[in-house]
RNA sequence: GUGCCCGUGGCGCAACGGUAGCGCAAGGGACUUUUAAUCCCUGGGUUGUGGGUUCGAAUCCCACCGGGCACACCA
């Protein structure tokens, strides 16, 4: 703060305004041959500083890369060298320069003239230790952006991941669409949603769990091929596999069904991963993945049986399947169904197994409100889950069109809502009326983008893929 | 929500019942090829908050606040 009183007393605001560029570090660095002995202006922030009397030696942050500035007052003069004297690390300058060689063989910008952009305030942290304090790390991003390297470059691949996707399926002829956040009646998913209050109308309105119901609507609309990426909001627990904003893309396509959207989620999630990590094999946390499609097909009744000996195709009542459940340990509902049963199981004993890609298929329609039923088996939907590290990484199903049926099925929601099931769906009479305009058959799925993002970045918790996770506020200091 | 663990100068760490210390960063000085530059000197902490035990607490106990992990919840 002194030193920001004497730069305002002595000279010229520090903080500047537009400076002139001609390169970026990183281009100094990538083209150095061509470059070598050519005037530049590069911008950027003092990561370190070694001063030696009459030369002094510092480290230019820009881009995530870093060049190494050499300054002597032979070239400078004594005035413009005595500047030097009022900088610090964190600062933000502009450089004239020449690109040279130190003695040592260093790349570096040998600087003619200095011009101070930013003061910072407030030291970084240590030098070469970084910033470890994960909470820190979080709540002050932008100083875990400046001194951790590897933190940009996670989102700089998510930033190429989004893109990636919204490529893949403009190019196949998507459309992309944006439909609310808020919504008087929030549907797409079993979850607990945000509510917040609109003034004006003097109304609560929920922050959307999905955008589902909105893009079936263009569907029935005469759009046949839509997708919306966008945050979803959903009012549960915080964990390493969970934000409660969190990104999704949601894919819909009049005319297609459950299988058509696993070709297409296999080739999405192939497609994305070679944009953003240069192939389809991944390694994650030292397990190696490989993406490659096409992707087996699993039904969740082969898998419970493959992976617990539970056989539900001899099962026929809710009561056998109950104690099924029992004999594995796994606790059910004592009213569960034998739907119920099977998926709970599925999940709490299959779900870790399943590591390397698998399409689980064919969920019970208890657990898919809004999924069409098989032809073949009507207790049984033509939905669809991906699974990869033992993680959900999407949901797709061949979508309900059928108004009646779709009726029945939030008439189930709501007895399960009135018996205290908070997630389940609300009737959405509006959505039903569009229904009865008619929907034509379709496939829909639905990615969860952060999860993609950590599996392509190697990224152990969902917190190290989102720039600004979810934190309870706290005083500063 | 439950369990376990963590919280010491701006940052990274030590001291684990007996005077709170080290490194980086900061301030002053020397130094014309350093890159964790080096060398000399200086300042900075009522140890997350509040209570308790004790002659004495950063250290032991309780509560609260914040965080991490696991579980629970959850597509």
């Amino acid at each position: 703060m002194d030193k920001r009183r004497r730069l305002l007393a002595n000279g010229p605001p520090p903080y500047g305004g537009r400076f002139e560029r001609t390169h970026t570090a990183g281009e100094i660095l990538d083209r150095f041959p061509e470059l070598e002995g050519s005037s530049v202006r590069i911008a950027g922030r003092l990561r370190s500083i070694r001063r030696q009397g009459k030369v002094t030696f510092a480290d230019l942050q820009d881009g995530g890369r870093r060049i190494q500035l050499f300054c002597r007052v032979n070239t400078m003069g004594e005035a413009a060298y005595g500047l030097l004297d009022d900088l610090d690390i964190g600062d933000i300058v502009g450089v004239a320069g020449q690109v040279m060689r130190t003695r040592t063989g260093q790349e570096s910008v040998e600087v003619t003239g200095i011009e101070l952009l930013t003061k910072s305030l407030r030291p970084l942290p240590e030098k070469w230790h970084g910033l470890k304090d994960v909470e820190l790390r979080y709540r002050q991003r932008y100083v875990d952006l400046i001194v951790n390297p590897g933190v940009r470059d996670v989102f700089v691949a998510r930033s190429k991941a989004v893109a990636a996707i919204r490529r893949f399926l403009t190019e196949r002829g998507f459309l992309e669409v944006e439909t609310p956040m808020l919504n008087p009646i929030p549907g797409g998913a079993n979850a607990r949603p945000f509510i917040t209050h609109h003034n004006a109308l003097d109304m609560d309105l929920y922050m959307r769990i999905a955008p589902e119901l909105y893009l079936k609507r263009l569907l029935v609309g005469g759009f046949d091929k839509v997708f919306e990426i966008g945050k979803n909001f959903r009012n549960e627990g915080i964990s390493t596999k969970h934000n409660p904003e969190y990104t999704a893309v949601e894919v819909y396509e009049a005319y297609a069904d459950a299988r058509d959207m696993m070709r297409l989620t296999e080739e999405l999630f192939a497609y994305v991963a070679a944009e953003v990590t240069g192939g389809t094999v991944i390694t994650f946390q030292g397990t190696r993945i490989d993406l490659t499609p096409p992707w087996p097909r699993l039904s969740m009744t082969e898998a419970v049986a493959r992976y617990t000996g539970v056989d539900f195709d001899a099962i026929a009542t809710d009561e056998q399947a109950r104690a099924a459940a029992r004999s594995k340990g796994v606790e059910v509902d004592k009213q569960a169904t034998r739907g119920k049963v099977l998926a709970e199981m599925f999940e709490e004993l299959v779900e870790p197994h399943l590591i390397q890609p698998v399409f689980i298929v064919d969920y019970p329609v208890e657990v898919s409100p809004l999924a069409k039923r098989k032809d073949d088996d009507p207790g049984l939907t033509d939905r669809f889950e991906p699974y990869i590290n033992g993680w959900e990484v999407a949901n797709g199903f061949s979508e309900l069109n059928d108004p009646v049926d779709q009726r029945e099925r939030f008439l189930r929601q709501l007895e399960q809502r009135a018996a205290g099931d908070e997630e389940a769906h609300m009737m959405d009479e509006d959505f039903l009326r569009a229904l009865e305009v008619g929907m034509p058959p379709a496939g829909g799925l639905g990615i969860g983008v952060d999860r993609l993002v950590m599996l392509l970045t190697d990224s152990p918790s969902i917190r190290d893929v989102i720039l600004f996770p979810h934190m309870r506020p706290r005083d500063l200091v």
